[in-house]
Order: C-alpha cells, then structure tokens, then sequence
DNA sequence: TATTAACTTGACCACCCGGTCAATATAAGA
DNA sequence: TCTTATATTGACCGGGTGGTCAAGTTAATA
C-alpha cells in the first residue's frame, strides 16, 4: 500500500493542495518540490517518501484533475440525453464554464497539459486526453446524426476535432479572462451553437 | 548602436540559429543560456554583452518569427484579395501549412508562445498576436461579407475567434504529427471551408 | 611601433533544483 | 516500561541556472 495513502486525511489534503497549487502556477518543469513542502508545512523527506519523484506526484495530481473533468463530463452527458444537439452542446460549454468556476486550479493544470507544457509522459497524457475527447464528442455528434440533426454524411473526426478546437479554446479564453470577465457567456453559447448547427446541416 | 549589429553578419547567424533551436526545443523559462553559447560557439561573455539578459535574447528571437509569420500573411491576403471567400480561407489554410514546412523551428515557437509558456511580457506578447490574427481574420471577414459571401449581420467579434480557433488548433495538431503525416491537408482544408461556408452564411 | 580603445573570454558568484540518508522522534508490541 | 519498528526530519549532494567582471586579446589611432 502507497505509504501516503496511510497519512491521515487532512495531511494529504494539504499535501494535495499544495501540489495542485504548484502544479497550477509553473510548468512542471519549473514547479518547485521545495515550495510544495512549505506550503504543506511538512519535511522535504517525507514528500520525497510519499512519492519517490517529481513525476509521480504530478501523475497523482493530474489523474485527480482528469477525474473530476470526467465527472463533469458524465454528469452532463447523462443530464443531456434527451434534448435537441442544439441544447445539448449549448449545456455542455454551460458546464465547462461551470468547471472552470469551481475548480480554477485543476483547470489551470488541465489547459497546461492540453496546450504545450513538458511533463513528463507528455506525448501518452496528451493522448490519452485526446482520446477521451474524441470519445466523448463523438457520442455527441452520433447521437446528433442519428436523430437527423446534423448532415449523417459528415467526417466525424473532422467534426470532432472542429468541436473541439472552438469549445477547448473558448473555454480557456474565458478561463485566462475571469479577472472582470469581458464574455457575455450567453452571447457566445449561442454563437458557437449557431455556428456548429448551421455547418454540419 | 546594439553591439550584436555590429557583428559580421555570419557571427549574428551563428548566435541567431543557435538560440532559435534553444528556444524551439524548451520552453522559455527551461531554455538554457549556457546551451546557446555552446552551439553558437562564442564564451557566454559575449552574448550577455550583445543581450543584456535572457529575456532581451528571447524578444529578439520572437521579433524574428513573428516577422516571417506576418510577411506570410502578408502575401496570401494580398495573393488572394480577388478570391471567392472559400478559396481565400483554403488557401490560407495553405499558407499556414506552408510556414510549418519552411520555418519548423519557428513554428515550435510561435506555437508554444500562443498555448501557455511562461515568456516574460507573456500577456503583452499574446495581447500582441491576438490583435495581429484579429486584424488579419478580420479583414478577410469583412470582404466576405461586403461581397455577401457570409452572413453580414453576423457578430464579427466572435467569426473571427472561431476561425482563429480552428485554423491555429489545425496547424498545431498538422505540426505536432509532422513525422509521417496522418493529416490528408486537402481533405482537411475542404473540410474547414465547408464548416464556415455554411455556418457563417 | 607604442598606446589606447573596444571586444572577447571563462572562471566565478549566489541561488535553486531534485533527490538522499543518517539521525531523530513517534508509535507499537513485549 | 523497555525494545523494536516505523515515520519524519533537514542538512547535504552534485549539478544546473542567469549573470558578472577582471584579465587577456584584438583592432584602431597616433
């Protein structure tokens, strides 16, 4: 059993805490283990006995951000079934703006990796996010097809991709911008929604 | 008179690739000055005298690229100002693809300058760019809808940050896999032509 | 050629990094 | 309570960083 599995929980909250922060704040090349233990008020030792490299922490720190994206993403799949394409993907921006509102950290760390940023395993991360996205749009887009709301003749990959080129950087647009936010959320939804329905027709 | 511009030019070239290669292989704040003197061949001395510091070197080097970026633009937008909207944006697409093949180097710095990278002056560099793409997209936007190619009552703002988005993502993603390509570019072109074709009219 | 001015050099500085490990403090078992 | 096992600590290591500057080299001037 991982040695800091058995710490009692508020230890490894502050442990974790202090990582995402790190984590948020520089690349992972430039982020700091000697700041993460001041933040977490604990020895150098012990972070480097909980987790024997940099990169393992980070891989700790990364699998809990690309679980609570997952949970977002389930939930408003799930929640979305039964509406219109044009609803749906309009909830869906609705529920990464939301994800960004509640945890503006992990979002931080997830645009990092997303864009750029040399962490280790990168080019496996990256994939693997790529997979999931492509999984996830691509249920969307099928469902969309079969219901006859969008043109069933189109590429999918290719429309996956457009999808989530505009959603992934308006997302981090707006996250970069949240000091005195310059977007009309609502505005955009429905621009990006409109863009996407009248194209793939 | 900046004492780099006294140099021969050879010598400028010399210290000019090298920091090239330097800053296209790491990211800014991981890019190494020792490494740069190495491969240039000078005593590091001597290129803190020509530059003051890392910073000063790395604005040279980005004024370089975004120099040959806009005297690409430049050339297709002026190419091309008598083109149907659709042939314009393929062939801007084109042109893109293009830069990539001639200048990878620089692209890797113009990408990783664009998502994240902790550049010092970062908010004022993508600030920079930002405006420069917005103008550019812009321009080619409001052709197209003087000529009523697209919808004319269209929110110019949010045109222009969609083609951004899918242009820049596509190019990204064309470069990333430029070993043994997966991308079929004319497929793709026609494909993103025909996504704003409709979407935008 | 002698003297001055400008350029070039690399050893050196203080600082920070990820990671280690002997010493110490704490907890568990007898 | 004493002993053993486990967890925690932080000084320390080798290495890399951006940047400096006295000393040495080259070029220009007289």
């Amino acid at each position: 059993m991982n040695p800091f599995e058995k710490l009692p929980i508020d230890k490894q909250k502050r442990i974790v805490d202090a990582s995402i922060s790190e984590f948020a704040n520089r690349d992972y090349e430039t982020a700091s283990m000697n700041k993460v233990v001041e933040r977490a008020g604990i020895a150098k030792g012990s972070l480097f006995n909980y987790f024997k490299t940099k990169g393992s922490l980070y891989y700790h720190i990364y699998h809990l951000a690309i679980g609570e994206v997952k949970s977002y993403l389930r939930k408003v799949r799930d929640e979305t079934a039964e509406l219109p394409f044009e609803d749906r993907l309009s909830k869906i921006v609705d529920s990464g703006v939301q994800f960004i509102s509640d945890h503006p950290r992990l979002a931080r760390i997830y645009f990092r990796l997303i864009y750029s940023a040399d962490s280790p395993d990168r080019q496996k991360i990256v994939s693997e996010l790529q997979k999931l996205s492509d999984d996830y749009l691509g249920e969307i887009i099928q469902d969309a097809m079969d219901r006859g709301e969008v043109d069933s003749k189109l590429n999918k990959t290719q429309t996956v991709f457009y999808l989530d080129a505009v959603l992934n950087r308006f997302l981090k647009e707006y996250h970069e911008s949240s000091n005195g936010n310059q977007f009309d959320r609502d505005e955009w939804v429905k621009g990006i929604t409109t863009l996407f329905i009248k194209g793939l027709r």
